[in-house]
DNA sequence: ACAACATATTGACAAGCTTCAATGTATACG
DNA sequence: CGTATACATTGAAGCTTGTCAATATGTTGT
């Protein structure tokens, strides 16, 4: 439909089996890699727990905690929903992000949970 | 005692809160995308699957496995070591390699477990 | 002591990442 | 329409990372 949506473009909720109970492929291990090093990013750790921690959080209710001008966090917020771990919706001027709990389910599974 | 010692300088088993409850912290978050960015690495995640997923692993039958160079291995576990995902004795030539479970659980709980 | 083997370290390079100023785009309100 | 607001994109600087060749360290057996 739209060849440029990068935003979950693998299945959010399954991956890969848990890396404890067998060798993972090359392959499953680039694709949890990149869910992974969208969160290897102590800003984009704390940008998560305020949106998951909440119920929703708009971009600008971000910049004065993380203490980050504008364009870094709208460049976090992307990597982020780019790994399927946060969504956003536009409403107005102000965009809306919401925490993905499957997705984040989805990495402590692969984690041995 | 050591100080160079830079394995598990900080606790194994618990970091913070999960980021789904509560805000973390900036110290917090600095010390968990630590361990989270040392699996933010293909290579790196196979090593740990093919080390969680057996009892214990020599370095030497992981270069082959991983395809990469000896040193190049050699940098891989001593980063996911640092981390203290996974632990290594040395018995004569060879170093054995062996996970760290609670490591792991305590990535899964602070990521909303 | 010497040679062979397994691993660690060093140094170097390319690639990627984080950050922000400047600029662009989209929405809302007079 | 024009202006203000919220967010996205671009471009560049500085830093970090993954990789391997070369070399060093440590261990085993002769």
């Amino acid at each position: 439909m739209n060849p440029k949506a990068k935003t979950l473009e693998v299945d959010p909720v399954a991956c890969c089996s848990p890396l404890t109970e067998a060798p993972l492929s090359e392959a499953e291990a680039i694709e949890l890699a990149r869910v992974i090093a969208a969160l290897a990013d102590p800003v984009r750790l704390r940008l998560l727990s305020l949106v998951a921690s909440g119920s929703e959080v708009c971009s600008c209710e971000l910049e004065g905690p993380l203490e980050k001008s504008q364009p870094t966090v709208s460049h976090h917020t992307k990597v982020l929903a780019d790994a399927g771990l946060i969504s956003g919706e536009r409403r107005g001027r102000w965009m809306w992000w919401r925490a993905n709990p499957a997705r984040l389910a989805m990495l402590r599974k692969a984690l041995g949970g």
